[in-house]
DNA sequence: ACACTTCGTGGTGATTCGCAACTATGGAGG
DNA sequence: CCTCCATAGTTGCGAATCACCACGAAGTGT
């Protein structure tokens, strides 16, 4: 990042592109986003949404997450993280090139979230996560990102690093903890859930009731100030 | 990572590098290595050892950074773990191309590894861990790698999880302790470290005493199997 | 009035962790 | 030879944390 590209003899760049993982939480879990390539190689297969990095247009390596995104799944999404960035030589194909992924992660709650696919991808599915991640169809790294985009993200959640963007503005405790839940996989203690979330004073109530639904009413609240961990 | 360039209108790519963020244990605590640059842009300034990703020398990225090392440092560091990526468009030159660097680090004890100032490399430095995580003079993402690095570093340690290839084959438990106090900057409690060790069964004991140095003798252990994460 | 469901809080036993004391075992020095 | 000293290695205890469970509170629906 020092060194510009007219400094020095032109060496070959590796073909540069984004791939996004979007995990979508609903009742069942987390589930990923997939979208059917239209073009080659891997046509028809299923692939995680990315595109091709383009200097021209990205000012960042975000920003150019966030352009994928608006162009294949004609989604905005405000919070992305990055993951990793894989590459090598083609092994798997004859061609001998070179392919460089940089892997970002957004978290989406599934049902506020309408993808539509866009270009150059046809259908599109959600796939439980932990069948996405050991999915030896999808292209080689794409499992190895999808790993790790779940992984890193119920480490955050487990630590209770909300990631930012996807908690609601105004919530009850009992809707947050499902929502961990959900996103964990397992079940936990409404007490110890509570206890943490007051010691490390992380959210407020909110003078109001709500969710009378069919019982009693719970507490609303809200994060404090800006706790959403990017 | 699933299309070649040979496939869709070439675009141009991103200038990528590779930065090596090499992390070095002594006694006084975390160090890291910079080199001064011989050539523009930021020519004289201090920086982390790095280099153009050469599609045509590496397979991989892992084996690119060790390239560079090589090259630069005339050190063959076997054992490097990726930290990120970053880039975006320059804006502090006025020239407006992009750049992209991948980040690695590496971690070594400062004693046994003997860095000699390579191509395009003139001086080399150890710089106190603390001071260059918050040193402006460096390239600007430069800081922030070397922030990152640390911190997961310290993290891992933190968490037992040794890193490769730094751990001596042979050593005591003492030695294992000072080392991580080392890294952490920090105290640790011996009691604690022992019973941590003992439960997660990290260590064996080998048959036999070393380091009478002045005193008693320590048992010598070694790591269970293959408990270096990567 | 009663059942039912969720909210909210409190208690208890197990585990972990930090702190510190204590013993063990060698060398150094008089 | 005896004492002192530095480090090795172990043990015990109080504090903090956590998982699990239980109970009362406050609404709705029958």
């Amino acid at each position: 990042m020092t060194e510009s590209a007219a400094s020095r003899p032109k060496h070959p760049m590796p073909f540069t592109r984004i791939e996004v993982c979007v995990l979508g939480v609903d009742e069942a879990g987390l589930h990923v986003l997939q979208g059917r390539r239209e073009s080659e190689p891997h046509k028809g297969h299923w692939a995680l949404p990315g595109g091709v990095l383009r200097i021209d247009l990205d000012d960042t390596l975000e920003q150019a997450a966030r352009r994928v995104m608006a162009e294949r799944l004609h989604l905005e999404l405000p919070f992305v993280r990055q993951l990793m960035a894989v590459g090598g030589r083609q092994r798997d194909r004859s061609r001998s090139d070179w392919a460089l992924s940089i892997g970002y992660r957004a978290l989406v709650w599934r049902a506020a979230v309408q993808p539509l696919a866009g270009k150059r991808m046809s259908d599109l599915r959600w796939v439980p996560s932990e069948q996405a991640s050991s999915d030896g169809a999808l292209a080689f790294d794409h499992a190895e990102l999808i790993a790790r985009a779940v992984q890193t993200t119920r480490q955050e959640v487990e630590a209770l690093e909300l990631p930012g963007g996807f908690v609601p503005s105004e919530f009850t405790l009992g809707e947050l903890q499902t929502l961990c839940e959900q996103i964990l996989g397992r079940p936990l203690d409404k007490s110890s859930f509570r206890r943490k979330l007051a010691d490390r004073e992380l959210v407020e109530p909110v003078a109001g009731l709500m969710r009378g639904g069919a019982n009693r009413p719970a507490q609303v609240f809200r994060l404090v100030d800006g706790r959403a961990s990017a």
